[in-house]
DNA sequence: GTTGACATGTGACACTGTGTCATATATAAT
DNA sequence: ATTATATATGACACAGTGTCACATGTCAAC
C-alpha cells in the first residue's frame, strides 16, 4: 500500500505520478519496469518514489485496485446475480475483464498484464493479495448450488470442476488479446465452455 | 545457439558452466538470473562469456535443448504411438514433463521453469522457437483421425479442443510441484481429462 | 624453433539501474 | 518566533550489463 504521504498529495500531484507509471507499465512486463523511467517522467525526485511506496511490485498493486475497483465486491454481486452458478460466473469475470481492458487509457496497461501472466498465477491476476485465499474460499462454499446441476460426486471434485472453468477462463482473457474481433474472441471463449459443460466425446 | 568456440571447449570446461548456470537458474527467476553471478561460480571472464552466447536466453535455450531432449522427435513418437489420438497425446506429454522434472539435477531449475510458465506461452514452454509453428501444425493435422470419436463439427472446433486440452494440460503440469504426492497429482489431471472428455454437466 | 594466423581469454570501461540516507525545505502548531 | 512534523532531494554505495582493445594460447608451415 501507499504511505499516507502519498494519499496526501494533491490530486494533481498523484495523477502526474500514476500517468508516468502508467506509462513505464505499458511499456514492458513488470519486471524490466524502471522506477528511474516513472520519477523521470513524473518529474519528482527518486527519494520521493521511495516516501510513497515500498518499491514497484507496491505502486502495481495500487494501480491494479485502482484499475479493478473493488473486485472482491463486484464479485459478490455477481454471486448473488447468477444465484451461485459457476458456469454463469466465468463468464461475467471474462466479460468484466474485457470491459475494463478496453478502457482507453487501460488497453495498453492491461495488454503488458496479461501478456505475462503466469499460469501459477491465480483468476484475479493480482499476486500476494490477502484477498486471494478468501476469494478461493467463497468460490468452493458454492458447493451445494452446484451440485444439484454437476456432475460432482463430492466437494474435490467440485473444485477440479472449479480449476477447470477458471484455468480455461484466464487463457481466454489473456488470448483475447489476440483477436481483433473481440465478438469473435468471445464466441470462441463460450464455445470452449460449452464442450466443458457437454464434453469433448461424441455421446453414444 | 552458443557459438562454435564455446561447443569447441573441452567438456570439462563446458560442464562446469552449465553446472554453474544450472545453480543461477534455479535460484531465481529467468528475468532475475545473473550472468555475474555465473561467470564467477563458473571462473570464467565476463568476457568470455559473451564469446560464448548471445545473452542469457541463448543459454537458456541452449539448457532446456540439452534437458528436453529431441522433443519434436519423441512428440512424433507419441504421436504414432497413441495412433493420433489427442487425449492419449496430452496424458503422454503429462508424464513426459514430470520424468524430466524428476531427475535429480533438474529439479529445482524445473521448479523456477515451472512457476514462471506464462499463460500465453506455448505448451512446451519454449519462448521465440522456429518449432513452435510446426508442433502446431502437427497437431492440427491429426483432425482427420480425431473427429471420428470428437463431437467436432470441423477442424475451427477441432482447435477449441485442443486448446482446452492443452490449457489444462499445461497448468497441471505447473500445478503438480505444488503436490507431495505425484499420483494424486496425477490422479487429479486425470479426472479433469475425464470432466473434459464427458462435461462437467449432469446428464439429463 | 621461429613465424604468423587464427582461436580463445580477459577485465576495465561506460552504461543503466537500485534503494538509502543525511540534509534541506516547507507547513503547521504553540 | 520557535519548534515540531511532514515532505523533498540527489549524491552515494551497490549491483548488474555488454563491449572492446589487448593479451595469451595453439598449431601448421617454413
Amino acid at each position: 500500500m501507499p504511505s499516507k504521504t502519498f494519499l496526501n498529495l494533491s490530486q494533481e500531484k498523484k495523477n502526474k505520478i500514476l500517468k508516468a507509471a502508467n506509462k513505464e507499465f505499458a511499456r514492458v512486463p513488470i519486471e524490466q519496469v524502471s522506477i528511474k523511467n516513472i520519477v523521470e517522467e513524473a518529474g519528482i525526485a527518486r527519494g520521493s518514489f521511495y516516501q510513497y511506496f515500498e518499491d514497484k511490485e507496491d505502486l502495481f498493486d495500487y494501480m491494479m485496485k485502482l484499475k479493478m475497483g473493488n473486485m472482491e465486491n463486484k464479485l459478490n454481486k455477481m454471486i448473488e446475480k447468477e444465484n451461485g452458478n459457476i458456469i454463469n460466473i466465468c463468464i461475467n469475470i471474462y466479460d468484466q475483464f474485457i470491459r475494463i481492458g478496453k478502457i482507453r487509457k487501460n488497453n495498453k496497461f492491461f495488454k503488458k498484464i496479461f501478456e505475462n501472466v503466469k499460469t501459477s498465477d491465480n483468476l484475479m491476476f493480482i499476486k500476494k493479495s490477502e484477498m486471494n485465499n478468501k476469494v478461493e474460499e467463497t468460490f468452493y462454499n458454492l458447493y451445494d448450488k452446484n451440485k444439484e446441476f454437476l456432475n460432482v460426486k463430492n466437494e474435490e471434485e467440485f473444485r477440479l470442476v472449479i480449476d477447470i472453468l477458471f484455468t480455461i477462463t484466464r487463457k481466454r482473457i489473456v488470448a483475447s488479446l489476440k483477436y481483433k474481433d473481440s465478438n469473435e474472441a468471445r464466441n470462441d471463449f463460450l464455445k470452449e465452455i460449452e464442450f466443458v459443460k457437454n464434453g469433448i466425446m461424441k455421446q453414444n
